[in-house]
DNA sequence: GGGGGCGTGAAACGAGCGTTTCAATCATGC
DNA sequence: GCATGATTGAAACGCTCGTTTCACGCCCCC
């Protein structure tokens, strides 16, 4: 047995495995072969390849919703945040609380698998539930001149960024003819939280005013 | 053999379930049973399920793609656009080709799937790549204040809120309270070229001023 | 009106899957 | 040092999958 716990070694290559192939194109067997473990050891510390999954998505957004909470304490025990601090406390916990690019990537992608999956055994956005509510209220508290219904369809357009930018470097690369690279971490946040916040803040859209 | 054809019945039931319970969870003999026909179908139309996905999504993509460069053509012959002509011409095409929000929502949940493989059989991307260099372009033209750099950084959080916005009606309905529905395609297509104009043409970050 | 090929039906193939079983092994506290 | 529970290994089970095969009907055109 090597340092890592065999739970933790799973993990780890479960996280690796599924982000990069696929959850259904990546077989126990190949897992469970690429953790250095025995096919039976998933059974044991999991139960199922579904609560697998959910295991490493888990550990992975869990400290991320934590930190985000915290953050909105502390902005909020301070005063009233501007919305660029709000921003900020819900980004900066996923892209620095992973190493680089690739570690944001796989997270991305396997929240978006878990996204397009309707199994009631596969309720990930639980873990989000209540980070949902809580900045909700945070960006209508920040954004008193916008329209309240303005504010929901634009939280609506500001998650896909958050959860999908970074599931794909190659898009970045091929979209910036490689001038772009999500591993600056620092310049990564303040470019998405400015087009967050221009975003949210921008002139309504008049009534009839869409042709 | 009934009104439309078994291809084309096909290409209807695979898309609603491919979409609905996932393209690896939906078995061929479930499709073919949907859609009233025998199993070998997919085999003679279509050759293997990935080509059928494939054709699925190619189905709706392409005339989205069309009008999008029809439209971009229509702009620029008209002299030099503004930033959200450029962004209604991008945007409109998929929200009216579509009848409804869950029109919209399957194509969406459709082309997340095939953005989380990695399968070389299944290069959908190819699809967007002449449509993807046309309004880089162009955005990078109505733009002209902003950085290059800045703005590739902001397509690539633009192209998200595309793709992603619509592909799940509850997270919508969830998150405004049940006051935002993507039925109304116009509204929906206001508040979105709103938000991605406002994004786009935000103040840039200063170069410290992460913190 | 008969021939040719396009489309369909029923059935089977072979492989790979997630899961389960159960005995062997290891670590640990008495 | 031994009993006990936790963990691992090897093997098999039962099932479903995508794919393939091949014979049959239908329709159109000569």
């Amino acid at each position: 047995m090597s340092d890592p716990s065999t739970k933790e070694r799973l993990l780890d290559s479960a996280e690796r495995l599924f982000a990069e192939r696929g959850y259904a194109a990546t077989s126990l067997r190949e897992l469970t072969q690429d953790a250095g473990c025995n096919l039976a050891a998933v059974n044991y510390h999991f139960g199922t390849k579904e609560a697998l999954v959910l295991a490493v998505l888990e550990r992975r957004v869990r400290p991320v919703n934590e930190e985000r909470l915290a953050r909105l304490d502390a902005l909020e025990a301070a005063g009233t945040p501007q919305l660029e601090d709000v921003l900020r406390a819900f980004v900066a916990p996923l892209l620095e609380r992973h190493r680089d690019g690739a570690a944001v990537e796989r997270v991305a992608r396997l929240f978006l698998q878990l996204s397009t999956m309707r199994d009631p055994e596969l309720q990930h956005y639980r873990l989000f539930q209540s980070t949902a509510t809580r900045f909700v209220a945070a960006f209508l508290r920040a954004l008193p001149e916008v329209d309240p219904v303005t504010v929901y369809w634009r939280i609506t357009f500001m998650i896909p960024v958050v959860a999908m930018s970074f599931s794909d470097a190659e898009r970045l690369a091929f979209l910036s003819g490689g001038t772009a690279s999500a591993d600056d971490t620092e310049r990564a946040l303040a470019h998405m939280v400015s087009f967050l916040a221009g975003g949210l803040r921008a002139p309504e859209p008049t009534a009839g005013g869409a042709a």
